[in-house]
DNA sequence: ATTATCTATAGATCTATAGATAATGC
DNA sequence: ATTATCTATAGATCTATAGATAATGC
């Protein structure tokens, strides 16, 4: 955000404050919808500076991306990886958690970023479908992680609807149930 | 689709048309990503007749998303619905099924057809929570739906991944379990 | 005569760049 | 002297409209 005073030149600091912005804006609009001048405001900087930082919208979207996912990985580890996407899933406020989630949903597929998504969404299927022993473990995994993009879309497009208003604890429990089930079931 | 020859003046089969294209396009890239020329000349017709029959790109969209979940819906009845969504969700056409959900995906926040994007969904978590006995039913048919939508999406934005190759009827059988399970357990 | 279709273009964006300006570090 | 920041703008879209043209129905 702005924060009024005149601004030290700080090149690492303008990058973060894009960054920032950007990763707001991006899960707030999608990509489409958010402009270059809406980052470079947001962040308060000149949007010239995005290009000379980032060299591109899209490249910006990359940097976006990459960061989120792997942090929270690391963060929490594979076993309690679970447990943590789904409070964070159903948490109130959207500053703090699963923006690499909501992005990954809202960066539609004409975005070409195609190899980032894959990029991200790939430890996220290799930790959840390490918690099945069956064969098809991946595709468990997957199913699982589309589930909590579909949740984090419908949170998103309809704020006020009956899975944003739900008791968070009883939103978590009933996913973490059918999960269970989903992932350990043998058929 | 251009169908070669000197096509007969029809107001009809132009709007048909321009829906046709419009409906393919938005469900393949998105209403971003889509231009109006893209779906004019998709439709073999000139782009001012898109204005002319819709008014404006927006509306199009609404007169795209309204028609097929309806559709759907009166095909199906409601008990076989979600056997019937899930069979469509796996499909190996992508032309023939689910184009509605498919949108509702797609469709980002921004798009201003919240409205719209209630109005479809509203059908089908009614149907859907209607298969549960239990007094969140509502909360559970979203979290179905929004299951469906994030399957959805997973298949169009990696068209090659885990899930778009898995097989179909074993798919379907892994998420219809897991849904049993989150539509009728009591906790 | 009516109206479906097309031409041409206004007007508003939006991304990206070239080059000027000015604040810092040596 | 270096480099972070800003100004100004090119160039490419994209939606939408006004008005011309031409095919149909009476």
């Amino acid at each position: 955000m702005t924060d009024g005073g005149a601004r030290r030149r700080d090149s690492a600091a303008t990058r973060r404050a894009l960054l920032d912005a950007a990763r707001k804006l991006f899960a707030d609009k999608g990509f489409d919808r958010t402009t270059v001048r809406d980052i470079a405001a947001a962040a308060g900087v000149n949007q010239a500076l995005l290009f000379r930082y980032f060299g591109s919208k899209e490249e910006l979207l990359g940097a976006v991306l990459s960061a989120p996912g792997a942090a929270l990985l690391a963060d929490v580890g594979s076993e309690r990886l679970l447990g943590e996407l789904l409070t964070r899933l159903f948490a109130e406020d959207r500053e703090r958690g699963h923006e690499a989630l909501l992005m990954l949903a809202l960066t539609g597929p004409g975005v070409a970023a195609d190899t980032l998504r894959r990029e991200v969404s790939e430890p996220f299927v290799d930790a959840l479908s390490a918690m099945s022993g069956e064969p098809d473990a991946r595709l468990r995994g997957q199913l699982v992680l589309a589930w909590i993009l579909g949740v984090v879309l419908s949170r998103a497009t309809s704020p006020t609807g009956e899975i944003a208003a739900a008791d968070p604890e009883h939103a978590r429990e009933l996913m973490l149930t059918a999960i269970r089930a989903l992932l350990e079931r043998a058929d």
